[in-house]
RNA sequence: GUGAGCGUAGCCCAGUGGUUAAGGCGCCAGGUUGUGGCCCUGGAGAUCGUGGGUUCAAAUCCCACCGUUCACCCCA
């Protein structure tokens, strides 16, 4: 027997009723802030994010799915989403439009990771990103947006991390202030975090080792060394935050896993406990876009996992609204009723009035046994008394009252509803 | 990539060396020559994850592989 790949999985019309709900939710967000959607192709060229995701991060280095296609080119599986929303900013030359560009996209990434609660293979990101604008008020939308969604979607406990990494300018001068920190415990380092000290000393903030931590917990602070320009940016970014009275906590240890963030990156943490808890993240890549080979291009975005967050829609027990189902099953007795059956499914359908019709010639006991579990609210039943009268048993599956009607009014009986 | 737990029917699961592998949900049929849900009766459905080994005998013990879950790592 086949099976679906290790870490994917296929989300069965059960399921389909979170998705759809979450789904909902974030275009009815965008729509509220004006952000377009813009779909990508699942596969990109490879170097797209080796390019831009690269530096000391294990996506690239391990867990990117790539492969030659038989012309012999570098292909590889959307990795992440932001990275496929600014090659297609510059390939279609939307820096041309007024600026800043707000888009937003659902659809899948691949990283091959073992598998785990919340951690997949394949794995689904709903992001937005406001492209061509350095002003902090952006920051800002992006957050709140951010905020909006997770209430909209029934979430209360949450709580939203917040620190600036600083630009091209002062993160260097403050790696360096890391490094040397660091270099004064190399002793007492983890295995892991004696390579992060070589080669991305950020990440040694946020290692959770108990030991570690300790060492983090003297280490300088980025805030001391932020530019004056990135700090005036970071106040405002608080400013704003404090004047839409969002809540949000300052975290000096929180560094973003991609390499291409500037300033302004923040969390979105559940305050259920969990590994691999972060229902999403974002913030500003002042010079992805750049890197990409456009003109220097100030952005920001966001980006959250649907799996991780129906996981704990479901944990928190959140109601999700239903699907819509069709109204009536029809049954029949008797092949000449079978063909009054088609004819009358076949009409109703053409009305845009959704029935589900019997097929296979089962009992009666049995056709209705099947519109029990479809939990239709309408049987329609056709014997060969009705062939011969025009008529059909519309029978109201909740009341269980019915009625014999004219075969041309099951339309109209039905549209009443 | 590292560590630990678990793999028995579509789903939940009993069975820890000895007849035809038990039960519940679901499915199908019957109990009403044309009426669902509740109830009753019957039925179908399992190479006991795969391969190898130990044994007179393996779902049960051992090994390997695969899958899965959880944690580390990493990240959404």
């Amino acid at each position: 027997m086949y099976k679906a790949p290790r870490g994917t999985s296929d989300i069965l019309p059960q399921e389909q009723t979170y998705w759809k709900y979450v789904e909902e939710k974030a275009a009815f967000l965008c729509q509220l802030y004006g952000y377009q959607p813009l779909t990508t192709p699942i596969l990109e060229d490879a170097q797209l994010f080796a390019r831009t995701v690269a530096g000391g991060t294990d996506i690239v280095d391990k867990e990117m799915y790539t492969f030659e296609d038989r012309s012999g080119q570098k292909l590889a599986l959307r990795a992440e989403g932001t990275a496929p929303v600014c090659r297609a900013y510059l390939e279609h030359g939307l820096f041309n439009l007024p600026q800043p560009v707000k888009l937003y996209y659902i659809g899948p990434a691949f990283r091959y990771e073992r598998p785990q609660a919340g951690r997949y293979r394949q794995h689904h990101q709903f992001g937005y990103e406001a492209l061509g604008e350095a002003d902090p008020a952006l920051d800002v939308e992006i957050i709140e947006m951010a905020q909006r969604f997770l209430l909209s979607l029934g979430f209360s406990e949450f709580s939203i991390q917040l620190n600036s990494i600083g630009c091209k300018l002062c993160q260097p001068k403050y790696r360096e202030a890391l490094r040397q920190h660091y270099s004064n415990y190399t002793t007492y380092l983890c295995p892991d975090c004696k390579v992060r000290l070589l080669r991305n000393p950020l990440r040694l903030l946020d290692c959770k080792k108990i030991s570690c931590q300790k060492i983090a917990e003297t280490a300088p602070k980025i805030t001391d060394y932020l530019c004056p320009e990135c700090q005036a940016h970071f106040q405002s970014v608080q400013q704003y935050l404090e004047a839409l009275v969002i809540p949000f906590q300052l975290n000096y240890r929180l560094v973003r896993g991609l390499d291409y963030y500037t300033r302004t990156v923040f969390e979105i943490e559940p305050h259920e406990e969990g590994a691999q808890s972060a229902l999403g993240g974002g913030g500003r890549y002042d010079n992805l876009i750049e890197q990409l080979g456009g003109k220097h291009t100030p952005a920001v975005g966001f980006a959250a996992g649907i799996e991780r967050l129906i996981l704990n829609l479901k944990k928190q027990k959140i109601k999700v609204s239903v699907l819509p189902k069709p109204i009536a099953f029809i049954a029949y007795l008797g092949e000449e009723a079978k063909i009054e059956a088609i004819k009358l499914a076949f009409e109703l359908h053409q009305a845009g009035i959704a029935v589900i019709k019997a097929t296979g010639d089962k009992s009666l006991k049995g056709q209705l046994r099947q519109a029990n579990s479809l939990c239709t609210n309408y049987a329609i039943i056709i014997g060969e008394k009705e062939v011969k009268n025009h008529t059909a048993v519309l029978r109201d599956m909740i009341t269980n009252k019915q009625k014999t009607i004219p075969l041309a009014e099951v339309i109209s009986s039905l549209k009443q509803n």
